[in-house]
RNA sequence: GCGCCGUUCGCAUAGUGGCUAUUGCAGCGGACUGUAAAUUCGCGGCCCUCUGGGCAUCGCUGGUUCGAGUCCAGCACGGCGCACCA
């Protein structure tokens, strides 16, 4: 396939925001593109767990643009990477993974990412490959050569190792050596480019020397901006609260984005979406909660298709707005034997719904749960007649059946 | 191998032998809202016949004690330092 000369679109791409640095330097790289030069360019993912979220997935977004302007793109699995572990942001060893552990989350990962980048392109497709193809197969004299390549003094600088050797710390030596192992992918690979997260550049930029010394080649270096709620500086994780993972429903997707901050709006905006960049002002300007409305629609879509996203904010207005019920409601059945006041909260635990019965009684005593017509349940062995539709909370619902 | 230190909730932290194991973040629920933020109030192992009661729980096993997260011994895991080897 020949490469799309597309000057506004390339502009587009490298304005938006997303973009927060490029090695050697910009100009190169965007005057390449514009030459119609077609690059190899590759993003790396490590198989460590099965969830991703947005700030994964945006960076796959923006290779998909590069894909589509008729690059060659690489989805790389670090497959024999992720046995080491990446010490970034890690103030502790990660514990290594069981070869089995990384192929399940491979193919998981597969399978979450496929909506978002085409492997199946007829002239283009996006690539797989995967590490341990490579990396699997040095000897240890390789990888004393490649390691000439680097001295102590190099390495020692990355932020992380010099926290540890303040606070004492370990440092293991197969941590040491992980930029050195992340940065054959490049050469193993001859890719032109390698696209990364900021957190990544230190490893990247290994590669980039590594490229040099073994290729005579200037690889260059796309570094994406991490997303953050630019007020609190928290990174979209787990562990924060912020993190929407794109493994849901239409549905759970759109409603998980209403759910996010204000000031998260314009990194979502500039990251996630690909609203031209001249209308974020006229998006911005009809007020947070329409404005975000209107992001997530466009983040939906992207997953799970035009249709879904547009039915997705109509249930959203209904459920949670008009305070309606969902039209794909749960539905349990209380014991096939004889009720009783346990029967409910059994079927609920059956399903999934609550943890255990304590929990229960203490949602029940809260005043948590009510019913379709917002009568209020307070008696924790209330036993629902068929067809009784329950709300836990704002977002559980359930129809006994 | 020797010495020192550590192991308490998802993460992080406190805990002079004493009854109910602290606090923060994250989480859940209520109020207010826009399933936003901020705020505010509440929850916090499990189970029951529920104004109450029972069983658990501080890496593991044993011990001392009326009583152990706390003291002792052994073990496991982890860290730091030293030594040995090269």
């Amino acid at each position: 396939m020949k490469t799309v000369i597309d000057q506004k679109r390339i502009d587009e791409l490298f304005a938006r925001g997303t973009v927060t640095d490029i090695f050697p330097s910009k100009e190169l790289l965007v005057k390449k593109l514009l030459a119609g030069e077609k690059i190899r360019i590759y993003y790396g993912l490590d198989p460590t767990h099965t969830a991703i979220h947005l700030g994964h997935a945006k960076n796959l977004i923006f290779l998909e643009e590069l894909r589509q302007l008729g690059n060659e793109v690489i989805v790389l699995f670090g497959d024999f990477t992720a046995q080491i572990g990446d010490p970034t942001d890690k103030s502790a060893t990660r514990k290594s993974l069981t070869v089995d552990d990384i192929a399940k989350n491979m193919s998981d990962w597969l399978r979450q990412i496929s909506p978002i980048i085409d492997f199946k392109d007829k002239t283009n497709p996006a690539q797989i490959r995967h590490n341990s193809e490579w990396l699997g197969k040095l000897s240890f004299a390789d990888i004393l050569s490649l390691a000439s390549n680097f001295t102590v003094q190099q390495l020692i600088e990355r932020d992380m190792f010099q926290k540890r050797l303040k606070e004492g710390a370990p440092i293991h030596l197969h941590e040491f050596m992980y930029p050195l192992v992340q940065g054959y992918d490049s050469a193993a690979m001859d890719v032109d480019a390698e696209l990364c997260g900021t957190d990544q550049i230190f490893n990247a930029l290994a590669g980039r020397t590594l490229m040099k010394k073994l290729k005579d080649k200037e690889k260059f270096v796309i570094a994406l901006n991490l997303v953050a709620n630019p007020v609190t500086g928290q990174l979209m994780s787990k562990s924060n609260g912020t993190g929407v993972f794109i493994d849901q429903s239409a549905n759970d997707l759109f409603g998980s984005l209403m759910a996010l901050p204000d000031p998260m709006l314009d990194p979502l905006f500039v990251n996630c979406t690909r609203i031209p960049m001249t209308e974020k002002d006229s998006v911005m300007s009809q007020g947070p909660r329409l404005a975000k409305a209107l992001i997530a629609k466009d983040i939906v879509k992207r997953f799970h298709g035009e249709d879904a996203a547009v039915s997705a904010e109509q249930a959203f207005e209904a459920t949670f707005a008009k305070g309606g019920v969902p039209d794909d409601v749960l539905e349990i059945s209380l014991a096939d034997g004889k009720v009783t006041g346990a029967s409910l909260a059994e079927a609920l635990i059956r399903a999934g719904i609550v943890p255990s019965k304590t929990e229960w009684r203490r949602l029940v005593t809260d005043g948590a749960v009510r019913t379709e017509k917002d009568e209020k349940i307070t008696d924790p062995a209330f036993v629902p007649a068929s067809g009784t539709v329950l709300k836990i909370g704002k977002r559980r619902f359930v129809k006994i059946v």
